[in-house]
DNA sequence: TCTATCTCCAACTAAACGTTTGGAGGCGGT
DNA sequence: ACCGCCTCCAAACGTTTAGTTGGAGATAGA
């Protein structure tokens, strides 16, 4: 076998996912991102820059390959309801991303690479829109901004729903999640 | 004027919040602490013990003196929409206490004194629960949860907004929270 | 005034950090 | 066989970090 210096990159980003989204920015460390990855400290350097570009790369691959996992099928308001739902598992099941995202609002501020994802945001907004018949694209804004907050945020702050919900339930987290939505969707499409 | 040690506290503490609601644990540093405060960094290890010690107090510090600022005034839906955008607006004008909640779940991961903040919250849902004459506890408190999650997470994590509603409109970011808030109220004033 | 306590200050330790460097060897194309 | 790129490794760079220490001055109460 040849080199591959594709595979070297993927297992430096993988490993800069995983370390990045469990840690953070300042928390996390070069060295256990180097030792996850099995490669050695100095790749990154040569592939990407520095910690920061190591971070943006790593965003940017985790959003790449999960946002497009999740689409609004059919029409309707079930239909709607179901593509909240199957992001929530998702997101559950692969918490890299959410975790990631809350970083970059917390640690950075700005999005990176805000135009792209606006674009592919717009696609999904656009996906709702059909789906509810809707007239107003601020209203279709409006519930793929809550619905992506609310799963997110519900997965990562596990402190503020052990807090309300007493006892360590993540069953009631997804109740709670499935009928602030179903409310919200109906809500919107009656308008 | 003689020695006021509690004012050192204070002090301390303030700068704290401040300096850990904007890096978070692992990007907060101890000598801009303490210089952020006016007081000496080895005061900090003699009053708090150490970094962690420091953060709980400020955790603990942050929570009460901001969770008793709002109340539900009064009964009805309506009531309760407007508790939650006082909560909003409040959260918008203080965001140290939402950011520190999110540094929380992210880098603790579990709560820093879960009993006292849960009794605390169950006051509130307790609040809510009257106001709508709601039987079911459980109601109650999804609807705090995803009041207090959402409005933290809208407030927090500005590059989300700023991907979905397109430009940096904090006037959107409020509106969504409006038109979720009033869904979720009276589907479950509904029940 | 004596004593105990609080505060500041500056220097220090020991470790960890991100980043760089140089060298040795593996590999593909020519 | 040669050359250039890729990879690994280990050591080192300089900086920054949390945390410590010892001393000097200020303050309160007795």
């Amino acid at each position: 076998m040849g080199w591959d210096t594709e595979a070297t990159r993927q297992k430096l980003l993988a490993a800069a996912i995983d370390e990045f989204a469990q840690r953070g920015f300042a928390g996390a460390r070069i060295q256990d991102i180097s030792k996850k990855s099995g490669c050695n400290r100095e790749r990154i350097y040569f592939y990407f820059g520095n910690k920061e570009g190591l971070f943006e790369a790593a965003l940017i691959q985790a959003l790449s390959t999960t946002l497009d996992s999740t689409s609004v099928i059919g029409s309707g308001v079930q239909s709607v309801i179901d593509f909240a739902v199957t992001y929530f598992d998702f997101s559950q099941a692969h918490p890299n991303l959410a975790r990631l995202t809350f970083w970059e609002g917390l640690e950075r501020g700005v999005a990176v690479g805000p135009t792209e994802r606006s674009l592919r945001a717009q696609a999904k907004v656009e996906e709702i829109r059909y789906a509810l018949g809707l007239n107003d694209v601020a209203v279709a804004q409006n519930l793929l901004l809550t619905i992506v907050t609310l799963s997110n945020s519900l997965l990562v702050t596990e402190n503020i729903a052990e807090v309300i919900l007493g006892a360590e339930q993540k069953e009631l987290r997804k109740a709670t999640f499935i009928q602030a939505v179903r409310a919200i969707v109906l809500e919107a499409s009656r308008a």
